[in-house]
DNA sequence: TCTGGGGTCCTAGGACCC
DNA sequence: TCTGGGGTCCTAGGACCC
């Protein structure tokens, strides 16, 4: 009997934050390379030849030997410039697919139902995905995004041999050829499950879909019994092609040192949030600020405090003023802080606000805000600001000091930051 | 010296209401 | 003395994702 065809694909950037950085500077090819995330802190991405050493995700470099961190090519993340590489991907793949969910940086889901060829037509894609964005790409495909996903995981795992004999990685996974995949790389797998699931004898994905689905559902919840039904060939959802609204936006980070005054740090990331939220027309009905001591140095505490608002805002000075009343509130003098954060939340669409009878929002004001938000897009985040507001939420080059001015406690020096090639006018490559 | 930054959903328990 | 049951909302915590 013949497999039913494919109804998904998932096709997802190998080591996507690397190639990203090896396509602007090849000299990192086939050199063990990581991408460090905020203030230079923890791996976040690496190459195979990274891994190959030993390198972890998660790690922090400056745990990593002296005698490894010296044969290893390091870059800060540059999310600007991966979300834009981001973004050509998926406008190839919307020339070639009917339908495509943008599920993640790196990931994209395309609807394959009823194409003659699939896995020659997703091959296509990669190649082109190749030649024109330079990021090599895995392919699965199943019945279910589950099982999609089970062999992007399977295509990667036989990847470097499928490369080796010249071929490419694209694997077709159905319930009946998923007895290779660990049960912790199934989409919906995290590692407690894993534990749990290894207690009782449950090593790979073919073990899960063979379990009593009672016994899942009862055991691990409604999530996991849909994991299951879909790697049972049955599927549970259909692509989402909209991206539904945000219910919060939150901005935070570890601070580049302790730090006794976060207030600066605090408003930084109520300005950057709020942006964020009018560039998706939202607004917020309430406001959430934290932060965190340092429990590397015994200095472990949580503080936060949320402050509905009068009627939901786009306003950025009324979140400041809300985010200057909650820092007030929860900070103590004498302590120290490691990380801090702002939370907008309760996020309702711009157009539908609740206006409170006797608050109603100013248009006048929002007119204000639209402009700031079309020079800050036009001139870069930070052009126009309001009060003290810092005009930018990440690190610096040490070569950017002098035109940051004062560094802000706050903020982590990156020191191995690659230019925003495709999105700053600044730091376009130079051909001679 | 230096330890990521976002998100979502589900569940259980308490408060409250009728 | 004896003391229901169901619905909703909220919150905190725990699991997951990238």
């Amino acid at each position: 009997m013949s497999e039913p065809a494919p109804r998904f694909a998932l096709i997802d950037g190998n080591t996507f934050y690397v190639s990203c950085e090896r396509m602007w500077d090849p000299s990192l090819l086939g050199v063990p390379t990581v991408v460090l995330g905020n203030g230079d802190g923890c791996c976040i991405a690496l190459s195979p030849e990274a891994k190959a050493l030993g390198l972890k995700i998660g790690t922090p470099i400056f745990q990593v030997p002296e005698d490894i961190r010296k044969q290893v090519q390091v870059r800060s993340a540059n999310f600007a410039l991966y979300g834009d590489m981001s973004a050509r991907i998926v406008t190839i793949l919307r020339e070639m697919f009917p339908r495509v969910e943008v599920y993640s940086i790196d990931e994209n889901f395309v609807d394959i139902e009823g194409i003659a060829d699939p896995v020659a037509l997703c091959l296509e894609a990669r190649e082109r995905i190749l030649q024109w964005v330079g990021i090599p790409c895995c392919v699965g495909l199943g019945i279910t995004r589950t099982l999609a996903k089970a062999g992007n995981k399977l295509a990667k795992n036989q990847s470097k041999r499928a490369i080796h004999a010249g071929r490419l990685a694209v694997f077709h996974a159905t319930p009946d050829n998923i007895h290779n995949l660990p049960v912790e790389d199934v989409w919906g797998v995290g590692r407690q499950f894993a534990k749990r699931l290894a207690k009782e004898g449950v090593e790979t994905a073919a073990d899960l879909a063979a379990l009593p689905a009672e016994h899942v559902r009862a055991q691990y919840g409604v999530v996991l019994a849909r994991t299951q039904t879909e790697l049972r060939g049955i599927p549970c959802g259909d692509l989402e092609l909209e991206e539904p609204d945000r219910q919060q936006i939150i901005v935070s980070r570890m601070f580049g040192r302790d730090v006794t005054d976060p207030m600066d740090a605090l408003v930084t990331f109520a300005t950057v949030a709020a942006e964020k939220m009018r560039g998706r027309g939202l607004a917020a009905s309430a406001v959430w600020v934290w932060l965190d001591g340092n429990p590397h140095k015994g200095n472990g505490f949580h503080v936060s405090r949320t402050v509905p608002l009068p009627f939901p805002t786009q306003d950025t000075r009324d979140v400041l003023l809300a985010v200057r009343w909650l820092a007030k509130s929860i900070i103590k003098p004498g302590q120290a802080f490691k990380r801090g954060g702002v939370g907008l939340v309760d996020l309702v669409r711009g157009g539908q606000r609740q206006a409170d009878f006797f608050s109603a929002p100013d248009p006048r004001r929002e007119r204000g805000m639209e402009v700031l938000d079309r020079i800050n897009a036009k001139y870069g985040r930070g052009t126009l600001g309001l009060g003290a507001a810092g005009w930018r939420v990440g690190g610096v080059r040490p070569d950017q000091v002098k035109r940051h001015g004062g560094e802000a406690q706050w903020r982590p020096m990156l020191k191995s930051l690659s230019p925003s090639y495709t999105t700053k006018w600044d730091e376009l490559i130079r051909v001679r």
